[in-house]
DNA sequence: ACAGCCATGTAACTTGTTACATGATTTT
DNA sequence: AAAATCATGTAACAAGTTACATGGCTGT
């Protein structure tokens, strides 16, 4: 996803290993982002190869430590800096689905809505409950829980609005709309 | 992002050449999704070489006609019957940022929230200013521009989120920080 | 002793993506 | 005639991902 720059992030606060950065993002992202330990090293070597990154000298346990070049500071500084763009964002599975779905004749959008309607509920109630339960648990696995919960909330509303503009489409009849607050799921 | 899913979904309504289903997905998704022609023909061909669709035979004006086998098509129906699962949604740049902030020394996330807020809302505007004026415009832009509004609503709530519960943990509690020496680091 | 984690790495493969080359047909 | 669009394709690379091989260290 962005495992390269996750990895230049990490090394601002120092030099490191590769298994230890495998630890530190999953330690930062509360196990919401899991990589497997070999991605880390052909990221690395690849960062690397691109000056952002050098290898140390091997230790007595045989673990080498990378750290961050001029450049790979700056740009990951540069990185930090820059706000990402949403537009990206909609290109999803989702959408690219539904809108396909309204393109096609042999295929019915109304059964995909509904299908992937009954998904998200299902997971929107499955975070809701966990983040009125996991009171406790750290900040990093809060904070993604409230991500997916925002997520499924917004492709939620989405879904009714799908559906709102293909009753209007079909027949001139008007359909009431339900306005799903976060307090009907909780 | 889904090219592979995309085209077969597209090859349910019939045989077409790759030139034509490029203009069709671009269509489909209102110019939402624009890909490069070129990736559409080693995306054919990687469908062909896994059996999902075959190159018919070159007509007159040089075209190549593909078309869905019985496994192609099967496998395209599971995709549209399939929901699409949200958590996978959570591993974007924004959030990987904003929490490999948290848990690093050096990035202060209160900028980077404040960064990604400024941005969000201003696309969020854009989007709300295309929605009302664009009213006559073709359905699949529309629904587009739904999805943005919505996705960019939803990230805001979430920035807020963010500030709300470092607010609340900022005066009563640090962060435990990792133990990590000198030798280690080497 | 042996199970399990720590730690590094390679091979092989997939998808996404761009740049480029080539020529036919259509529009201005 | 020139420009634009139609149409096909290749080369090359970036990035994600898994499976596998190797060996050290640690706790039971």
């Amino acid at each position: 996803m962005g495992v390269k720059e996750g990895l230049l992030a990490l090394l601002i606060d120092g030099p490191r290993h590769g298994y230890q950065l495998k630890i530190d993002l999953e330690a930062a992202t509360g196990d919401a982002i899991r990589v497997n330990v070999g991605q880390v090293y052909t990221t690395l070597q690849r960062l690397e190869r691109d000056g952002y990154v050098v290898a140390g000298s091997t230790d007595s346990s045989g673990r080498v430590a990378y750290h961050l070049t001029e450049d790979g500071r700056t740009a990951t500084k540069d990185w930090i800096a820059k706000p990402e763009d949403l537009a990206t964002a909609g290109r999803d599975e989702v959408s690219m689905k539904l809108l396909i779905a309204l393109f096609s004749d042999n295929i019915d959008p109304s059964t995909v809505v509904e299908t992937q309607r009954r998904a998200t509920m299902s997971q929107l109630q499955d975070y809701a409950g966990l983040r009125s339960r996991d009171e406790s648990v750290d900040l990093a696995w809060q904070l993604h829980l409230d991500r997916l919960f925002f997520s499924a909330e917004a492709e939620l509303k989405w879904l009714d609005r799908i559906e709102e503009r293909l009753a209007n489409q079909g027949d001139s009849q008007e359909v009431p709309k339900r306005d799903r607050t976060e307090e009907e799921v909780r």
